[in-house]
DNA sequence: GTATAATCTCCAAAGACTAGAGGAGAAAAA
DNA sequence: TTTTTCTCCTCTAGTCTTTGGAGATTATAC
């Protein structure tokens, strides 16, 4: 281990799986990085702030192709903020469209389980819960 | 067009394109419907409302065989005794677990949004935030 | 100095689509 | 009516994001 860790040090450091460093490795979201003499991956501090940077993002629901644009802008620091911030606000758009819907399933299910629980569910309605009232978060971005 | 949309119609009016209807009708979670002379399926208002109710269910992160259930649910709530009690139980777990993940996804992508917008990428918030997971309030799993 | 753990490459699967080939019936324009 | 342009049919195969082996090699631990 002469410079830098290897990819198993790297996948617990960063919270990335090893095979999925690898898939990222390979769709170029992670740079080819150097190899040991025994033809292993050898990660420095960069690459692993670089693949937290990533996790984090996967945890926040940006797709790939997003996190390609945040990463491109991270790496220069001189243009403005504006993009990084029209992608995260489209997120924020997208994530309260589902808060909304998921409560109105909630209440229903809710509804479901008290009768339930009475020992009588006699009608469900969860196809009008979601039914359409224009409000629908439009292109279907999932997570 | 004698009696129902064909599937072109149906894709606009449901949202779903057309080779995923037909891919869900091949898994089960859509009905074969009847055809026409020319051998065209034809959907009714009922097919439409249930191939809305799924792209919903599906944008809220539900998998397709948890649809599945909900759809269940939704053609016999009075099933024998306890077990669509039992299922929408168990959605109504999975969609509090769902609101209580976007809510803390929805603090962090506010915060996000809401502190940075004026600057350089050197000074984003944003990125920043993307960067630096252990000022981060959620640690948790997607969905 | 061997056992165990980690790594390598390559291949496959899983889930949920998506795209293309090849062909036939239907609607609109000429 | 004829021609053009859709839309539709079935079927097969590929995509995307991961995840999990198989088999071989190398590092680390006792």
């Amino acid at each position: 281990m002469q410079d830098g860790l290897p990819i198993g040090r790297a996948a617990k450091a960063s919270g990335i799986k090893v095979p999925t460093i690898r898939y990222y490795e390979q769709i170029g979201l992670l740079p080819s990085v150097g190899r040991s003499q025994s033809n292993r991956r050898l990660y420095d501090a960069v690459d692993i702030d670089r693949m937290k940077f990533i996790r984090h993002s996967r945890e926040l629901g940006f797709d790939i192709d997003a996190i390609r644009t945040l990463l491109r802008l991270q790496d220069d620091p001189a243009r403005p903020c504006g993009d990084a911030d029209l992608i995260a606000r489209e997120r924020l758009t997208e994530v309260r469209t589902k808060i909304r819907n998921l409560k109105l399933l909630e209440a229903e299910l809710s509804r479901m389980v008290d009768e339930g629980s009475h020992g009588r569910i006699a009608t469900c309605r969860v196809i009008e819960t979601l039914a359409d009232h224009a409000q629908c978060s439009y292109h279907g971005a999932n997570a």
